[in-house]
Order: C-alpha cells, then sequence, then structure tokens
DNA sequence: AACTGAACAGACAAGTCTGTCTATTTATTC
DNA sequence: GAATAAATAGACAGACTTGTCTGTTCAGTT
C-alpha cells in the first residue's frame, strides 16, 4: 500500500487539483492518505513544503506523460500537433482542472517565492521544450503561448473548443 | 467618503488582488472598509455573494480602461498592438498580478456555479471585442489566446517579455 | 531477546474563518 | 420634533486551520 510520504503524495496530487491549494486541509490530507499528523510532520517541515514537493512530482509525471505521447509521431509538425492532443487527453482524464502550476501561482503570496521558482522552472522548461522541437525562437514562444492559453481557457469552458481551433491554427503555422 | 458598499468593493478588489479570494477574509475587508459587520451583510448575503459584485465592478472597470487605450488609435492593426499595450500598462499599474478572473477561476469548486458563469462571461465579452475589432474569427481567437497568454506569463514571471513578444508576433500577423 | 526507527492515534494550542446577533448611534424625511 | 432607515461596535457560535506534543505500537536488525 505503498510508503505513508507516497500516500501523502498521492492524496494531496487529488486534493490540490480538486479543491485548491488553500482549500485542502493538512488533516484532510493525512486522514485520506491514512497517514497520522506526526507521520506528515516527520516528510514534510510545513504545508508549503508539501507544496513543493507535490510540484516536483507532478512535473515529473506531467512531462513524461507529455514525451510519451509526443513520441507517437516522427515529424516536427505532427509532435507539435500531438502536444495539443495531450491537453485534450488530460482534460478529458482529469476533467478540465487546468494546469496544476498555473492554479497554485493564482493562489499563492509574495512571501511564497520558493513556490513560485518551481513554477517558473517548470514553465521554462515547457518553453525549452517547444524551442527544442522547433529551432526558431519566435515560433517556438509562439506555440508556447498558445499551447499555455489552450489549457486555461478549456479549463475556463469546460471544453476543448478552443484546443481544437489551437490546433488548426498551428497547422497553418508550421 | 463613499458609501459602506464602494467602500467594501474597492476594498475588496484591492485585496483579492494582492491575496487572492480564499486568502481574505470577511473581517480584514470590513476593517479595512470601515464598515461594521452587520453592514457588510446588509449589502451582501455572503463572501461569494461580494464576489460575484466584485467582478461585476470589475469588468465595467477593465473594459472602460481597454476601450480607452484601444480608441487612442483609428486602424485595426494599431488598436490590437494597443490592446497589447494596455496589458503592460495595468501589469505596472498593478504590479503583475495577472487577470482578477482567471485568478479566481483557480480558487472556486465545482459547487460555485455563479461565480464561474460570471468569469466565463467576461472572457466572452473579450474574445467578443477582438472579433468585432478583426471580423475574422479563426484570426480574432487566435489573437484572444495570444492575449490571454499574455496576461498568465507576465503574472508568472513578473515580466512583459512575453507581451512584447506577443506584439512582435501579432504585428507580423495581420 | 533487546534495541532502534518509523509509524501510529489523537489531544491540544492558538489562531483563523463565516455568519448571526444584540444593542446603540447617526442621518434623513415627514 | 418624532419616526424611520441605515449605519455603528462588537460579542458570539461553531467550525475550521497549521503545527506541536505525548505516548503507544509494530517491524526489522543485531
Amino acid at each position: 500500500m505503498n510508503t505513508p510520504r507516497e500516500r501523502i503524495i498521492d492524496t494531496a496530487s487529488l486534493l490540490f487539483h480538486q479543491q485548491g491549494y488553500n482549500s485542502t486541509g493538512i488533516n484532510q490530507i493525512i486522514s485520506e492518505a491514512n497517514v497520522a499528523k506526526a507521520s506528515f510532520y516527520q516528510h514534510f517541515k510545513s504545508k508549503d513544503d508539501l507544496c513543493v514537493a507535490f510540484l516536483n512530482a507532478r512535473h515529473g509525471y506531467w512531462f513524461s506523460e507529455l514525451i510519451t505521447y509526443v513520441s507517437k509521431s516522427k515529424s516536427t509538425k505532427k509532435r507539435i500537433l500531438n502536444a495539443f492532443d495531450f491537453i485534450i487527453y488530460m482534460n478529458e482524464k482529469e476533467g478540465f482542472r487546468g494546469c496544476s502550476f498555473l492554479n497554485i501561482l493564482s493562489e499563492i503570496s509574495k512571501e511564497q517565492g520558493t513556490i513560485l521558482s518551481v513554477i517558473q522552472a517548470h514553465k521554462n522548461d515547457l518553453r525549452k521544450f517547444f524551442e527544442k522541437e522547433l529551432g526558431e525562437e519566435l515560433l517556438s514562444d509562439h506555440i508556447y503561448l498558445l499551447f499555455e492559453s489552450s489549457i486555461i481557457e478549456s479549463q475556463l469552458f469546460k471544453s476543448n473548443e478552443l484546443v481544437e481551433k489551437s490546433k488548426k491554427i498551428v497547422n497553418n503555422l508550421i
């Protein structure tokens, strides 16, 4: 049944995604993860510390899934279009809850600089991913921006309509 | 010194923007607005009710400012570029706090459907704004998506770099 | 069989939150 | 000047929050 640490992160992933970071309490996390409170604070020194651990885990999971999706094709163009299909896949899998990183970005204050830099690092990696695929920086940033808004707009409207439209735009662009 | 209702909405605007919706309590709002708690609940039946009122007020303010900015030019192209300059202006004015509507989107749960529809209505109006300016739907949605990500990325990186890049992209696009 | 480290349960402190309530004061209108 | 409406202050209920703490149980190792 996994280690307590894993159970905590798995449960937190689910709850942060479903309810948001600030609306999810430690008590609910440990209760649903079947972990004692003392055990929680043995692994994480604070809730923010858990948040960083969660974002790191999410980063690893999310990118490996993206790479899996992209690797289905060989041509750059198809690979990029696959990335947008990955958004649709994730939306359907996770119920249009958007990007964990951007959701938490909206919830943190100036004092939580550590969390902010984890979010920035994640997005920088995504930006680099498109740059490596495409070479040209202006084009890759263009597609990065469309990718980002595709995630957000599908969360907002609980629909893949604008993801599909982005695919059409990107298809004409490359 | 304004009416209590106005003082509440003004204070809430500031605090929701600075600290987020869930992190801002009623007590802080009424204290900083110099309003009694009973007065607050005479004007708003709940915190979510205040949220809706705030978003409506924000909608009015934000759009009127956008229109002012856009109206400085006559050609469609220049007007669209002005809209991106408006993002830069707001970022500098408000300290890269991003979009009130999207920030609250990240904080609400499924039960808060009323708030969600106010956010969706705002973004639909923005989408229509670009459609009216540009006519072509694919192009106007393309620019709408770049506009949205420009706001978010500048909030994320506390910088106007990607807004400027979007301007360059849009300049080549129209 | 004794030791060790990690997990367990759960009480507790100190503070937060929303929303309700009573009771008093101020301002406006008839 | 009396009546009405809207503001005030602030106590209170009840539930929540994070983090600390005590003490117990259990598995693995020597």
